[in-house]
DNA sequence: AATGGGGGTGGAACCGCTTTCATTTTGGAA
DNA sequence: TTCCAAAATGAAAGCGGTTCCACCCCCATT
């Protein structure tokens, strides 16, 4: 059908060693002859067949992303950092979406094999206890990205230290004056064991303590990850005798849910109420949300750079890195009135 | 080092071709015998290797998707479509981003071939004129999303009206009693040839003609896909000596544009101006923009559909599908004071 | 009882590449 | 000029599947 390596080698007069030789860089063959056997390739216009190189090299060229899609900016922007750093090198990117924990618990088993890819990366999805032993026995390597979770000691990660980053946003706060803060979040607990809600907790809980504040239970409210959801929790918040007079969102679009509360009890941001969201996304820039970065497009490269190392055979225990958050302060914080 | 067809054949005291009937379900096998050699694959936890697979098969069962990612949901929704379309099949979904004229050219050359896929789908991206004779005369089978061209007749495509949907987006403004409608876009030419603005602008204009409305040039402004943009520019439509009573945006994100400029003028949305946009995306509702919504995941569907049915054979000629336009009407349009 | 046909089966070729290994060629030293 | 090590080369053996084809066996037909 195509052409192979026998029509090239044919037609340059050589064996076929010798074709792949000069395919393959090697510096067995004489300059003449490589510069025969290119003239060939260029003029058959051949493409080796990656099937059959895979094949005989035994490796799959190819890496593995699960992730959940969802609709959300910072899967986009992990995907990109990912995609980026393989540009240049000879690997595919498959692509496995994952939006039930049964395609998880599908993909954890069947994906992570010798026979279908080279390494895997796993992103933002924390993996059964049940899994956990398969994956850190794994003979494929694999990298988790942004799933952080006190068991994943045995598996490479970078991590996205979500406690640090409660801590920084909360701090933020009071670093303002506020003495009254409160955190607002998505349910602890969910059917794919995200941490990040409960990190952040941490964190706040963690600002409150070194600063010397009073935890107090009734400012700390989780519900579905929504706007509107938020935007009632918000009001709950707001309408208490002593209300907080600065809210850490534990993300942008539940903080969009506590402007909108604002707006409703009348209440002027920042200055009769200060906000902090978390993730950074597109809309936080317009509404001049005050927020915590993460570093998502880096954060797929390092998956990929440290995927790279495993697999090239350094590693022999597991490594851990993590990302830094960073504050972006806009308008929605300020000093209390 | 892993199990191979081999190692089953031996085990079960057969030959390797009854193994291979087995794992392909042909019925050229007894009961008896596809009952052994079931067992002990189960035994063996045998998986086929897809790489031999493929050689042997002359098929490489991977679909290519080649879209710029941008930052958009709309990214994701037709990616999800197009994962969920696969799931099902044996084959995998390679990934290929393009955010460059340079890396979208290369892609353009060097991914659809024979022996790297088995059909491509390209996604929001216009080929080159250059490219689309190559592309036409390709032999493994392309299917383009969201691409809508002129000279595209050659390729397989399925199109979102953007006519149709600026012309709705129009005439909803018009039912409603507006006579001074603008159009607000982004800029007509782009590195990337996209026509969906230029298209909604065609819309916009047969929706006045018909509607008998005089088309005036100052009401139509572009410029660079943003909100701030876009706010610049609904400023200076909305001190026009005889401002629009009604904005179609392009697109939400240029709609929050608008939206904000009518903050900034004090003007009441949708009691002093009604806003529509397009696309529906997430923020959309939240604000209660009132939008026109895309079929976007379908569109991926149909997209993977249309090609698996390329693959087969089917189709000589190639075929063009419609996807629907839907208005969304929320809290931003009314008829004018 | 001989014959024909069809279902079941296994051997072997093949997919297109890489790589080992044996062989030939080359270049430089003796 | 001879000889040897090193460089260059090609044949062939995989990689792990699929499938063609020849073969065997069994049963129904004549």
């Amino acid at each position: 059908m195509s052409v192979t390596i026998r029509d090239v080698a044919k037609q340059a007069g050589v064996g076929l060693a010798t074709v792949s030789r000069v395919i393959n860089n090697s510096p067995l063959v004489s300059a003449a002859t490589r510069e025969k056997v290119s003239r060939i390739i260029a003029e058959l216009d051949y493409h080796p067949n990656p099937t059959a190189r895979r094949l005989s090299l035994g490796k799959t060229l190819t890496i593995a992303v699960v992730t959940p899609f969802f609709t959300r900016p910072a899967f986009v922007e992990r995907l990109r950092g990912i995609h980026t750093s393989l540009i240049d090198t000879d690997y595919d990117l498959v692509l496995y979406n994952v939006e039930t924990t049964e395609r998880r618990d599908a993909y954890m088993r069947s994906v992570p094999r010798r026979e279908r890819v080279d390494g895997v990366l796993i992103v933002s999805l924390p993996p059964r206890n049940e899994d956990l032993i398969s994956l850190a026995n794994c003979p494929v390597p694999i990298v988790m990205i942004d799933a952080n979770h006190p068991s994943l000691t045995m598996l490479h990660r970078i991590v996205i230290n979500d406690v640090t980053g409660g801590q920084c946003a909360t701090e933020h706060l009071i670093a303002l004056g506020h003495q009254r803060v409160a955190y607002l979040s998505d349910t602890f607990e969910t059917p794919f064991n995200f941490t990040a809600s409960y990190d952040r907790y941490r964190g706040y809980r963690q600002a409150l303590e070194r600063a010397g504040l009073h935890y107090r239970p009734e400012y700390v409210v989780a519900g579905e990850h929504s706007h509107a959801v938020a935007r009632q929790m918000a009001l709950g918040l707001l309408r208490l005798p002593e209300p907080p007079t600065a809210i850490f969102a534990a993300s942008d679009t539940q903080a969009l849910g506590v402007l909108e509360a604002a707006q409703v009890l009348g209440l002027r941001v920042p200055e009769q109420l200060s906000v902090i969201g978390y993730d950074d996304i597109e809309v936080a820039e317009y509404l001049g949300l005050t927020t915590m970065r993460q570093q998502l497009f880096e954060s797929g490269r390092r998956g990929v750079a440290l995927l790279m190392e495993a697999i090239a055979g350094r590693h022999a225990d597991p490594v851990c890195e993590e990302m830094p958050v960073t504050l972006v302060e806009r308008r929605t914080t300020a000093p209390p009135a």
